[in-house]
DNA sequence: ATAATAGCGATAATAATTCTCAAAAGAAGA
DNA sequence: TCTTCTTTTGAGAATTATTATCGCTATTAT
């Protein structure tokens, strides 16, 4: 029995939790609720990737032509949402910087660097590692992140 | 006793046998040695900080005036470096990219979100739980990188 | 020393991200 | 619902980071 869990992309909350806390966060900083921001928050929900900023423009796009959302507006509701952590950003080697919606428990990240594939994983015995390693430093954990490369299973 | 090691600023080799390494190289790919090639190796071996392309490009110029180095050749030889496995990147989440020797024991950081130090660390644990992961996972692994974000001791 | 070739610096080009601003939309109250 | 106030938006300019181009120079092998 292995103590490795792999696949999170199931959601912690529904659609309906996350909208509502979503708008309390904009009411709590006098933020308006506008449809460009619905639809981003709807289309990252409904993502499985982790998305650059430039797919899920494209995604956009597609899903909703006649709202012509603009690339800066998908920049500036990423940073509010990263802001207000219910996006995560991660930094793959080559593949540039992506984003995940965080309504999933924490995981850590596999990255195939021949086929791109990225596999989600979590693993107690490191998370509790890393807990001890900032405290024996002194140190007050706000957050971590953990990548490993490789070559995965269909690609060798 | 913890488990937990720190301080990995020390060079696992000196500088002429990284010198040597780096000229084997270069002449095993035909490429040529160069003054600017050399001066940039001997800067990175004797900086301790990990460095951006732009910090680098700023100590060569103090360093060295009479050389000129060209923006553009930091990032050729960094990219050059790099793909020889001397140097490894990081990216640190809003600090950007940054490189650092690869002379030393593989390692990972911990980051201070307030003041930007960097603090080096290894355990040992973790290195292991890595490879199993990898493992089970089908995976083989080629790299891995973990950071820790928080407060350090002093700014708190 | 010569010839062949790779590397250099300057700078143009590209890519990613942020800024600016005038028009449009949302929130709150009358 | 209408009015007013404030925030947000899209378009495109500006900025930043990185890469490509090119004529000249430095290095290497002979
Ligand atoms: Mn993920
Ligand atoms: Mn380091
Ligand atoms: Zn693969
Ligand atoms: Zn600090």
């Amino acid at each position: 029995m292995s103590n490795v869990a792999t696949n999170f992309t199931q959601r912690t909350i529904n659609y309906d939790q996350l909208l509502g806390d979503f708008k309390v966060l904009l009411k709590k900083n006098n933020l308006k609720f506008t449809i460009q921001r619905e639809v981003i928050l709807e289309t990252l929900y409904n993502s499985d990737e982790h998305l650059a900023p430039e797919s899920l423009h494209h995604l956009l796009q597609d899903k909703f032509p006649e709202l012509k959302i603009g690339i800066a507006t998908v920049y500036r509701t990423l940073s509010l949402l990263e802001d207000s952590d219910m996006v995560t950003s991660l930094s793959f080697g080559a593949q540039g910087k992506k984003y995940e919606l965080g309504a999933k428990n924490h995981h850590d990240h596999l990255i195939c660097t021949s086929c791109g594939t990225i596999t989600e994983f979590v693993d107690e015995e490191i998370e509790e590692r890393q807990h001890n390693i900032a405290d024996e430093l002194g140190f007050t954990m706000q957050d971590h992140s953990m990548q490993i490369y490789g070559i995965c299973k269909n690609c060798k």
